[in-house]
DNA sequence: CATGAATGAGCTTTCATTCAT
DNA sequence: GATGAATGAAAGCTCATTCAT
């Protein structure tokens, strides 16, 4: 017998998925696909296969999962981003690294295989608050970016990136509102967005 | 006989608000203040002072409510960006009515005596689905904008407005979210916003 | 100008009908089209172009509407088999004058353009012992009959005539839950019935 | 240990009956006792002492506690007079067949030990609507009845069993409303009815 | 671990009724 | 007579949660 192979991953041979894992990603599916309000202990129950009391049995309150689920999308992006921008070659320019960033966010967000990272625009204010920490963390990794951007000169340096970045986060987050991957190319998106934060919306006079 | 107070005006010295618009504050400033779940016709009834069956002689539902304050709210800022642009003199630039537009909008996200046009970041998609075409006729108000921008060759002319507004609006809506009037000045935010679009992030060269 | 069209008959020309037997017609109207809870006050106002609350200057209460619909209804199938059956030749037989009872009574159960006899079927126990008096009145109409034909010896003299009459008049009354104009001829219906009273469904030995 | 008796019957020694038969009964004895209107899901809860919300752990609506009532008394009503009919002799006459249902019939309409075969006199047509096809093989046992009795020629050949049984069955089910046993024998009254149907109100002439 | 049953609080909505204007 | 606004009670139903088995 493999190792660690008998309590656990009962549904297809060690697929790393337990119980948990299918409550969180049942919950984040609905969400997405029906809104926090359809979002309920008996929906996520249902989908699991699983009587709503037994949710108990993995999370303490529904609040909980719902924590969990943002959290673990924050983390999903950061790890993301992270990585995108760790394969880039040695010294890419900060206009490299910006436009690398902003597709790699732009991709979790319309992720359909990764609910997680989709169920953001769906909570409001409340909910979201019990994930600030969190967020914070995932802002940071932008706000280094920008401040890479001044050390290397690419930046101007009375750009106040504790106000640029959250206003650029939120206008990225809420791309799934308004994009129609039927009408629209991502790329076409992501190319205009980097444009307009680094050159402006301007026509060089020069 | 004083001026109109005989009929209506039955609380508050003549202030010209019938009960309908009560509950729509009422609603709109729950939402804002305590979050959308908080808004239940129970707690409207209890600030309106009436009890929560009689709501239903002003609206047919509670949705018929919720719908009310999205159109409202998007109307108010219609209304508000339509008339500062209004008062710009003759011929204003398009940087001058870029930076007039953003803070009239932010104005309105942030005005604390007006809870309709806050209500939009405390909404899930599936509520404000509902509200569409106010919303697209709000749009329609920058789109123009940035038209007129083309017009005059002070926007590039290969910038794509239907992708570049909704990422822009969908960014200062967002706004209440991480602004704190105690450490930020708005100004501070409205000038980076317009700098940043209109000029970008980058040094200039020359 | 006419005798007495000042105040009364607004529509159509002292047409008979005053507001309180609109309100009345229309309750019926609805009870029989849509069932007993479909009669609201609201809903009766509605039909009457009228606001519910004035429904209150016509009756005290919505158990008087629904008490003198009850009350109208037998009272006019009262009148109308009394009237079928005194315009009989003088010493029609016993079988000709209830075979009319018969019909005449069927005819009002089924009379699509008179609500108030038809309304009993939609009316629970509890509701019409409100109207018992009324109802005993016309029972006793079937109990002469039967009497009648008890002293002209074409009834068996121990025919218990206060079971016979209350067993056959519900049969009657139910006749609309079942009768279906399209496939049924009512003239069967009523034959079957007189022919099955008066015979027995056995068949003749001689 | 006790034939059966672990894991069920936790109130009333081993008495076979689970919550959901216990809300079944209490709801059709509201029905009859006080009537359909009195029937409320809260007064349903009261008498099987759970609250209000629990009763969907049993039912998903009101409606199905009501379908489940008329169609359980139904179908006691066909099991009944289709055991009278069975434990008669082989043979039986048709009269004797007739008089055995008629009686099984109304005993069970007076049974005051079983709510559910009493419900019907109380149901509006709209409720009892959904509880068709169950009305309609009962009223099949009726219509083979007669169909038997045709065949061994004792009824009338013309005789219109698809016009006559719903009549009888509708005077027969609403005999509770006039039915009073202080004053009344039963039998008294199956008899009559009995008699009337096989041989008609006329004195025979010969 | 999982379940079935139950809870309690709260939800939106409906209804007959009242009454000052 | 009629209306608009309000009431109070109650309706059917939902939800997160608990817990003995």
């Amino acid at each position: 017998m493999g190792p660690r192979t008998e309590t656990k991953a009962r549904r297809g041979p060690n697929s790393g998925k337990d119980t948990r894992d299918e409550i969180l990603e049942a919950a984040a599916d609905l969400i997405v696909t029906e809104g926090y309000m359809a979002c309920t202990m008996r929906s996520i129950s249902e989908r699991v296969k699983i009587k709503a009391g037994s949710l108990y049995h993995h999370f303490a309150s529904k609040d909980e999962i719902v924590v969990e689920i943002m959290n673990r999308g924050t983390e999903m992006m950061f790890n993301q981003v992270t990585e995108a921008l760790a394969v880039l070659p040695e010294g890419a320019s900060f206009s490299i690294r910006l436009s690398t960033a902003i597709e790699a966010h732009v991709a979790c967000k319309l992720a359909t295989e990764a609910p997680y990272m989709r169920v953001y625009e769906h909570l409001t204010p409340v909910i979201k608050r019990q994930s600030r920490a969190m967020r914070r963390r995932y802002t940071e990794l932008w706000l280094d970016l920008i401040e890479s951007g001044k050390r290397e000169g690419a930046v101007r340096m009375d750009l106040d990136a504790e106000k640029f970045v959250p206003f650029v986060l939120t206008g990225l987050n809420r791309l799934p509102e308004w994009f129609h991957s039927e009408t629209m190319e991502l790329s076409e998106i992501t190319d205009m967005i980097h444009c307009v934060l680094t050159e402006g919306v301007e026509r060089q006079t020069s």
